[in-house]
DNA sequence: GCCGTAAGTCGTACGTCGTAAGGTACGCCG
DNA sequence: CGGCGTACCTTACGACGTACGACTTACGGC
């Protein structure tokens, strides 16, 4: 179903349908038969082209960061170190909303992807062009953290916290939280990420890294 | 085992001993046959105290936050909102360096725990109190993301990117990222958390949020 | 003393998962 | 023609979460 059936396989077409698979149902759902199911073909037939599952993930994560690769290729470079990684940053986060579930695959596998090293070195170029000690980039992208490619893992969700969800009791013991989300509430009615990642949001703390890093670098 | 085995079981006990397994063996190995095996039970005698699975590391995230909330009251107030808030970071994030599964868990359920919503709460208070609108409090969480709770994931973890790992061709490639760890190398040769998520990046990265936020607040 | 009811625990079983082991079909080179 | 590597499949195993029903114990009412 997923590309005509009747083509070899091959590890870049598992992969591929691997990302297909996550991108309609989800991570839960990626699993080696239904990956073969996809593929018109048997579930240990995948073996001969992929190690093991977790090295289909591995091979996801490389796909969707070359895609990030491909998708900051293209954008045009600014004299301003602050706007080319700002853009490049933006630019990268615009892959992962095509793919949801890639965030928490980035978490636990993104060191093992040299899609990503590549990522990471670029973006390492336009902060030492910028003015950048090494050591400070270094520090900065620790600092930026996932936020570097494009993401951020949102604990907080206040929308989750709707008044009717919790018993009253409990928000009646929140009374800072109670307060904040009843001025948030009718300014921000929704959001572009379903689980609260809101661009606005992400860029609003993107630029408080940025703009602090900024004031180091030219302290 | 855990604990002496012939009391009655209870959610409590549940809860406990899950933690206390996956802080021995990893997450991977909080199984509801071994965690009733810890307990000297069967796995089915769990379902009578907990509803599946879902419910046990709901469960966990609950007890971890309320470790957290423990350990935050007992920090003294400080004046100055940024040290307060610090300081409260900085205590949660001893507990989470006690349960190094608990960041995997928090990204995905910590919206669901009251515990955690509480721990929020008194921050959102803290920053009130320090000046801030419960807009800006609200766009700060936003920011820290899961550095508000004491932790954060580090995708980019240049000790895994030793020369000897990567095909020297790839390192080639590389030129920014190689010239930063050749740097780097002999000025941090070990990190107080395994997996790169060193005490002195965490600081530097929440001093750059909080001083740019401190600077927004006062504009 | 008996029984009904509830709380707590356990045994068995089903479906799904990743994957080890070994087999089959086919093309290529000798 | 025979052997061999490549690509795929069949079968099977152990571990997982958990539905279902049976068992044990405690206890209050008659």
């Amino acid at each position: 179903m997923t590309t005509d059936a009747r083509m070899p396989l091959s590890r870049e077409r598992v992969l591929l349908a691997a990302v297909e698979l996550a991108d309609a149902h989800g991570l839960r759902a990626l699993t080696m038969r239904r990956l073969a199911e996809e593929l018109g073909a048997e579930a240990m037939s995948l073996y001969y082209h992929v190690a093991k599952k977790e090295d289909v993930l591995d091979g996801i994560v490389d796909v969707v960061a070359g895609e990030i690769n491909e998708a900051v290729g293209r954008v045009e470079p600014s004299p301003d170190w602050k706007q080319s990684v700002r853009q490049r940053i933006l630019t990268a986060r615009q892959v992962f909303l095509r793919h949801r579930w890639a965030p928490e695959l980035f978490e636990t596998r993104s060191a093992t992807s040299t899609e990503v090293l590549r990522y990471y070195d670029a973006l390492v170029g336009l902060m030492r062009a910028g003015g950048f000690t090494y050591d400070l980039v270094h520090h900065a992208l620790h600092a930026l953290g996932s936020r570097a490619l494009g993401f951020s893992q949102e604990l907080f969700d206040p929308s989750a916290g709707e008044s009717a969800d919790l018993p009253v009791d409990v928000t009646w013991q929140l009374p800072n939280l109670a307060g904040m989300l009843s001025e948030i509430a009718h300014d921000h009615p929704d959001s572009t990420l379903g689980w609260c990642d809101d661009q606005a949001e992400f860029e609003f703390g993107l630029d408080v890294i940025l703009d602090g890093l900024d004031r180091l670098r030219t302290r």
